[in-house]
DNA sequence: CGCTTTTGACCAGCGC
DNA sequence: GCGCTGGTCAAAAGCG
C-alpha cells in the first residue's frame, strides 16, 4: 500500500470539512505520492469551503452532542476556531484556549496513538503533539461544523529525532486531559459537504491501568471494583504505583486551582470516579480499562482497524435506534473488545468504543483470493461488505518501522487506517517536541501545509520527558 | 470443515 | 425489591 510519502503535515489554512473523494480517488493519489507529489490537497479539495453548520446539519450535530456529553456528563462546547493560527497555537508554549490542534496527551497514552504498529507504520496519520495548554473547562471537540476550522493531517516518513527541540515547561505536563478528538471524514464521494458533524472523541478514563500504557506493557485487563466512592482525595490508586507517573501532591493541587469543580470537569484524570459512574449509563462495565471512543464517517459498519474481531452480540441501546455490536478480539489471548454503532442522527456516523490494551501486534491481514475468502485484515464481515470496503481497509498493516515496531503493543488505539484523518480538538496537553522544517506547500487555494514530527518524534518526546520529570526511563 | 454472525436469553449494576 | 439497561453467553445458522 502506498503510503503518504509527505511528513506530518499541518494544514494551515482555514479548513473546512471537505466532500470527501472516493477510496479509488485516495489510492490514485496515493500512488502520485511517488513523485513527490504531495496528494492531501488533492484529496481534499474543497477545503477551504465555508460550511454553515447552523442549518440544517444543526439538529445532527445537537444530537449527537447531546449524546456524547449525555454519556459522558458534561456539555460539549463550541469550538471557536475563527482567527486562531495553528502554527501560532502549536508553537505556543502557554495557555490556548481552544485550540484546535490535536495533540497527544500524557493522560491519554501516547502509544495508544503512536505504538500502534498499524498507526505507526502505516499511511497512517497519527495523533500530533499538543501545541498548547487549556486551561478550560473540560471539551469535547465540537468543531467540524465550524466554519475555518483547522485540521492537520499527518504522516511520519521522518526520520526518529526526539529530542531535537526544545522542551516545553514540564508544568504542563501536569495538566493531564483525558479526551482527545480528532475527525474521520468519510471518503465516500456523496458526502454531504455540508453534512453531518465529524466529531470524533477519544476518550481516555484513565483507569486503573491506564498509565500503564505510556510505559509498559500489561494486561490491561483490570477487573478493579470502582474506588471508594467516599473517597474524596482523588488519589490515584494504580495498582502499578511504580508507574505511577501522573500527579504528585504539588500536581494536584495545581490541578485543583484549575479545576475547582470536580463535576464539571469529567474528563480530567480526577474524574475517573466521575466517569466511571457517569459514563456507564445503566451498563455493567467492570473492566475499567482504558477506554477510546472514536467516531468516524464511513458507509462500513465496521471499518478496518487492523485488529481482528468476532462479534459477539448486538443490541440496540437507548437513544439509538441503530444496533449496537459488540467485538472481541480474536486473539485468545487478548481481552480487548469494542462495540460499534451508528450515530443516532447520522448514519454515516459511526462511533466505536474501545475498551482494552491489545497485548499483541495487528494479525497480518487475510489475503483475499480467488474463490478463497475475502475478508477485510480487520473485523470479519459479510462479503458484501468486505466487497464495499475500501482497499485501503483491506490492505495488510505494512512492516513496522524503527522504532515504531520497538514500541510496545500498548494501544488499544483504534488501528483505523487513517489514511486521510482530520485532526483537530481542543485539549489541556502538554507541549511536546516538535520542530519545524519547511517543506510546506501551497498550491493554488489548497492548505499551506507545513512539516512536522512524526509518530516517532512525538513518541521520543514524551519518553524524554517522561524521563527528565519522572525518571522513567524506558 | 472451520470460522463467523445471528439472536434470544441471561447476568449484573444502577436508580427509584 | 423491582425494573431498566448495557453487556455477555451460547446454540444455531450462515458462509466460503
Amino acid at each position: 500500500m502506498s503510503d503518504f510519502d509527505g511528513n506530518f503535515i499541518e494544514m494551515t489554512s482555514y479548513w473546512a470539512p471537505p466532500s470527501s473523494p472516493s477510496p479509488r480517488t485516495i489510492l490514485a493519489m496515493l500512488e502520485q505520492t511517488d513523485n513527490g507529489m504531495n496528494p492531501i490537497s488533492e484529496i481534499f479539495p474543497q477545503t477551504n469551503i465555508p460550511r454553515d453548520h447552523d442549518t440544517d446539519q444543526s439538529g445532527q450535530r445537537s444530537g449527537l452532542r447531546e449524546r456524547l456529553a449525555a454519556r459522558i456528563g458534561f456539555s460539549l462546547p463550541t469550538l471557536d476556531t475563527i482567527n486562531m493560527s495553528p502554527l501560532d497555537a502549536f508553537f505556543r508554549s502557554s495557555t490556548v484556549p481552544n485550540s484546535p490542534v490535536v495533540a497527544i496527551s500524557p493522560g491519554f497514552s501516547p502509544s495508544a496513538l503512536l505504538q500502534s504498529p498499524n498507526m505507526a507504520s502505516d499511511s497512517s496519520q497519527i495523533i500530533p503533539p499538543s501545541p498548547a495548554t487549556n486551561y478550560g473547562p473540560p471539551e469535547m471537540v465540537e468543531t467540524s461544523g465550524e466554519d475555518n476550522a483547522r485540521t492537520m493531517v499527518f504522516n511520519n516518513d521522518l526520520p526518529y529525532q526526539p529530542y531535537n527541540v526544545d522542551l516545553p515547561p514540564l508544568e504542563v505536563f501536569d495538566d493531564i486531559p483525558t479526551e482527545e478528538s480528532f475527525y474521520i471524514p468519510s471518503y465516500e464521494p456523496d458526502v454531504d459537504p455540508i453534512g453531518t458533524p465529524l466529531v470524533a472523541s477519544f476518550e481516555s478514563e484513565l483507569g486503573d491501568d491506564a498509565h500503564i500504557d505510556i510505559i509498559s506493557i500489561e494486561d490491561s485487563e483490570s477487573e478493579n471494583e470502582n474506588k471508594d466512592e467516599d473517597d474524596e482525595d482523588y488519589q490515584y490508586d494504580y495498582e502499578d504505583d511504580d508507574q505511577d507517573v501522573y500527579l504528585d501532591e504539588e500536581e494536584e493541587e495545581d490541578e485543583d486551582n484549575v479545576a475547582s469543580d470536580d463535576d464539571a470537569q469529567p474528563s480530567s484524570p480526577k474524574r475517573r470516579r466521575f466517569d466511571q459512574a457517569s459514563n456507564n449509563i445503566g451498563a455493567t462495565r467492570t473492566s475499567k480499562t482504558q477506554r477510546v471512543i472514536l467516531q468516524m464517517e464511513t458507509d462500513e459498519d465496521n471499518p478496518n482497524d487492523g485488529y481482528r474481531w468476532r462479534k459477539y452480540g448486538q443490541k440496540v441501546v437507548k437513544g439509538n435506534p441503530n444496533p449496537r455490536s459488540y467485538y472481541k478480539c480474536t486473539n485468545s489471548e487478548c481481552k480487548v473488545k469494542k462495540h460499534v454503532e451508528r450515530g443516532a442522527d447520522n448514519n454515516k456516523l459511526v462511533v466505536t468504543t474501545y475498551d482494552g490494551i491489545h497485548n499483541h501486534p495487528s494479525p497480518p491481514a487475510r489475503r483475499s483470493n480467488s474463490g478463497s475468502r475475502n475478508r477485510s485484515a480487520g473485523t470479519t464481515m459479510p462479503q458484501n461488505q468486505i466487497d464495499r470496503t475500501s482497499r485501503l481497509a483491506r490492505d495488510p498493516p505494512p512492516p513496522a518501522r524503527t522504532p515504531v515496531e520497538m514500541r510496545p503493543f500498548s494501544s488499544m488505539a483504534p488501528q483505523v487506517n487513517l489514511s486521510h484523518v482530520y485532526m483537530t480538538g481542543l485539549s489541556k496537553l502538554p507541549n511536546i517536541p516538535v520542530y519545524q522544517n519547511p517543506g510546506f506547500m501551497y498550491r493554488n487555494d489548497e492548505p499551506m501545509m507545513n512539516v512536522m514530527p512524526d509518530g516517532a518524534d512525538v513518541y521520543g518526546g514524551i519518553m524524554h520527558r517522561l524521563f527528565v520529570k519522572f525518571g522513567v526511563d524506558i
